[in-house]
RNA sequence: GGAGGGAUGACCGAGCGGCCGAAGGUGAUCGCCUGCUAAGCGAUUGAGGGUUUACAAGACUCUCCGAGGGUUCAAAUCCCUCUCCCUCCGCCA
């Protein structure tokens, strides 16, 4: 949620706003709704405090003083009774604009759309196309069942077979030891959550169409653990002592990737369940986006760790998420389609989203402020094993284990099955 | 699926129409005491808004006792509706 005085006061962050696609016309909109809300509370609070004062002198006033006391209060009660409705009104209003102001793109934010990203830069050595693309091999292994899947499930499902379970695992397995080293811990947290939650996270009412629905509307299957993750701490005031709080959440995710027909339909790039590690913190402020690099460079960590060529980009303006003020992809070079394709992503929401979370943190001196939140991949498991698939395999139809799974596999080379 | 019980401040727990934002306790903080520690004594200790002001301090004020309605001059307290949690039985990974 935007900060309302700071859209009011601040130029630079105003023009943030309006760089993610806001109108000027919509900012000022929200910024009258805001002081016309404001007018009407004072003035009905004022009504009300008057109210309250005689209300209570009722009680110890002499019985002859009583009826016109009690007239009196009856009077406020009227003119209260017609004013507040205006007040709800205009708040209300106020409400549903509030929510149509994206977070402010960060200065250092490109303007522009999909297109005008920032390459930061291009690491590695991008090889040629390898003898199979990522689907036929992973087929051909007996890794990756999709026809099967389709009769039980329809397309864009799969069935993981064999080694290739043991490689997600291990995969898993890795990337969460190596952030549980760096201070990150360990969630499986539940899938399953309140349409609540899911306003709370900012993915309602905008993605409602890409989330699948159970129990008859009663919950929702969330399409990355950043919802859970970003719902531990709903409500809560932490210590500014305990921060940067960070997760590892671990979990399978479901999209319904609606508007994407034709896409990707080959193998499991674009599948509607799959597993994910994903990072998320909850960090004071004035460090966010010392956050956000360290965020990133665990993410070089892992997709550099695994050997795959890959580039970091700065997303621009008009690609941003409405909560996220910053974000970097890490786009792997698909060798079967020589493109970069995306793997991870990490995005700082700065205060936007824990406003309406209503996660603060509590300073050492007993002030209080929303802290900001962060979250980024770490390990999206389908497309990692996708990228292993091309960058590994053999002429000869064998998987080649990348080094830093080799122990947690116990051996360097996989047959098909 | 069946049967009950409950939702009050950081926590426990009273309150069941009127100085109740809320007794008491625990915890926390500060002070005293103490050779140190413990104990003891005293004090302080909810949050979110609005107006004013320098978005400071302060002052005034509104809201919040699961949520939403209602009754009343006045509700944590009375009446409806909903949600959530818990216990027991059944079923089950």
């Amino acid at each position: 949620m935007i900060d309302v005085s700071q859209l009011a006061n601040d130029p630079d962050y105003r023009r943030g706003a309006e760089r993610k696609g806001a109108s000027g016309e919509a900012i000022d909109a929200l910024l009258a709704a805001d002081r016309t809300t404001r007018g009407l509370r004072t003035e009905v609070e004022g009504l009300r405090a008057q109210q309250n004062a005689v209300s209570r002198s009722i009680s110890t006033a002499s019985p002859d003083e009583r009826p016109a006391k009690i007239a009196q209060a009856q009077e406020l009660k009227n003119a209260l009774a017609g004013l507040a409705p205006q007040l709800d009104e205009a708040q209300a209003a106020l409400g549903e604009l509030l929510l149509t102001i994206p977070n402010p793109a960060d200065a250092s934010v490109p303007s522009g759309g999909e297109d005008d990203y920032r390459v930061e830069r291009v690491v590695g050595e991008q090889p040629v196309a390898p003898k199979w693309d990522h689907a036929e091999f992973g087929e051909m292994m007996g890794y990756v069942d999709s026809e099967r899947a389709v009769r039980i499930s329809g397309s864009r499902f799969v069935y993981l077979l064999g080694d290739a379970v043991l490689l997600e695992m291990a995969l898993v397995q890795w990337v969460t030891k190596m952030l549980a080293a760096e201070g990150f811990v360990p969630v499986v947290p539940p899938v399953l959550v309140r349409e609540q939650m899911m306003v709370d996270a900012g993915f309602f009412p905008a993605d409602r169409a890409q989330v699948y629905e159970v129990d008859e509307g009663e919950l929702f299957l969330v399409g990355t653990s950043e919802v859970p993750l970003a719902g531990l701490h709903l409500g809560e005031a932490l210590n500014a002592a305990d921060l940067p709080l960070r997760y590892a959440g671990s979990s399978s995710c479901f999209r319904r990737e609606a508007g994407t027909y034709g896409k990707d339909t080959s193998g499991m790039f674009r599948v509607h369940q799959f597993d994910k590690v994903e990072m998320f913190s909850y960090c004071p402020p004035e460090r966010s986006w010392d956050e956000l690099e360290l965020i990133l460079s665990l993410q070089e960590r892992i997709v550099g760790g695994l050997g795959l060529p890959y580039r970091v980009i700065t997303t621009a303006a008009g690609d941003l998420g409405a909560p996220a003020a910053k974000k970097h992809d890490i786009e792997v070079y698909l060798p079967s389609q020589g493109k970069f394709r995306e793997v991870t992503s990490c995005s700082n929401y700065t205060d936007y989203s824990a406003r309406r979370l209503q996660t603060r943190m509590v300073d050492a001196d007993g002030s209080r402020r929303f802290v900001h939140t962060l979250n980024g991949t770490a390990c999206a498991v389908g497309r990692m094993l996708l990228n292993i698939f091309e960058h590994y395999q053999t002429d000869d139809a064998t998987l080649v284990v990348p080094a830093p799974l080799v122990d947690f596999m116990g051996r360097e080379v996989l047959q098909g099955r």
